[in-house]
DNA sequence: TCATGGTTTAACCAAATGGTTAACAAAGGT
DNA sequence: ACCTTTGTTAACCATTTGGTTAAACCATGA
């Protein structure tokens, strides 16, 4: 009964990421949270004062996770693309790791973007280490070709995450032309994505 | 007092479309559905037997008019790549109409799979006028290169449509970087879906 | 052994919320 | 004028839900 002891806190956060993932910071109830960590609804309350800073801590831990993954980390000795092509891998890795994690932020930014810009805010964001940086920097010094890094930026990131985002309405579009879904084949989409880069970020395609 | 009569209903309907969207099945509260309709909460009840009724056509309808918009009209005498064009323009300005469509519907959908699934098949879907149809057809009869059509669909639909899900993370990645973010130029974002389009559907970049 | 302090629980509480009721108002047909 | 139907409201109700409390539990050190 007792073994528990320090972990019940972890076992308490690990079961609030999993029903607020699901639910949402509206949908999800205490007691909730509670059957699915196995323990008493007051004990949530002993840990974590309150719903709100229980979910403070799950979405705050997402989306510094979410962050740290768009830091650029490849060797800075490698040409541009290479280090390009490697950050769309570690983000279509990381998403496919959590599902859920991209449905779950959007879902709460959108419904209260206060709490998200103040929590962005705590996270320190280091400019040298962003993409949009290392395409300025490519573009100005002749390595990249002339493009707007911003729109990139949307296009790729849009390629790598939306289809986890809307996963379910690939799968009906796909289902309802008869074609089959292979839900967890993202080496082809990595293979689509990097062609892109290619094309957008090489110079021999201009 | 009775000046409203008849378009009450679809006040009642404009107003539940709002809250919903703003906050979610969950999120919003029938008080303040009938606050934004300048009406008594009890009338919501009279029009809508409940909560979930009223959420009910929200919901299917935006479905609704979601589906409708990937449907391929455009003349079949033109060139496939023309009509995938056409289709991304018609796409993107759809969302840019209704920049909340895709978030809520994603959020509902991911939060109520059973909903969405009922909902879905009761929408007509006409593979006929479907974009992977199209692109099969030009695959197999060599006016198009042979691509995986999943991918592309997934690649484009994505390119479309995050930019508007993911339009607060978006922000917040410029302004950490120093880059001016303009919100509302979906010019420069048509351009580059186009470059893609041709870039993967043109026999000559083979 | 037993006192102590952190941990856990059952029972409870107050507020919020979806939904109902009964009465009232307006309009239209007779 | 009067009855019926439709639309609208204030007040109310039952349930859900986040949160509290007081007591119990249990490991541990004096």
């Amino acid at each position: 009964m007792k073994l528990k002891d320090q972990n019940t806190e972890a076992t308490i956060l690990e079961a609030a990421k999993h029903i607020f993932m699901e639910k949402g910071l509206y949908g999800a109830r205490m007691q909730d949270i509670a059957n699915q960590a196995g323990i008493n609804k007051a004990l949530l309350h002993y840990y974590f004062r309150n719903k709100e800073r229980l979910f403070d801590e799950v979405f705050g831990g997402a989306l510094e996770r979410y962050f740290q993954n768009m830091d650029i980390i490849s060797d800075e000795t490698l040409p541009i693309i290479e280090r390009v092509l490697t950050y769309s891998n570690r983000f279509v890795h990381f998403l496919a790791e959590y599902p859920q994690m991209s449905i779950f932020l959007i879902k709460e930014i959108s419904s209260n973007q206060a709490l998200f810009h103040l929590k962005v805010n705590g996270i320190k964001k280091d400019k040298k280490y962003s993409l949009l940086t290392l395409l300025n920097e490519g573009i100005r010094n002749g390595e990249l070709p002339s493009l707007d890094p911003v729109v990139f930026l949307m296009n790729l990131h849009s390629m790598c995450a939306y289809p986890f985002v809307a996963a379910p309405i690939f799968q009906v579009i796909c289902q309802s032309s008869g074609v089959q879904w292979a839900d967890s084949n993202h080496e082809k989409l990595l293979n689509s994505i990097h062609d892109f880069i290619h094309f957008k970020l090489s110079k021999s395609n201009l």
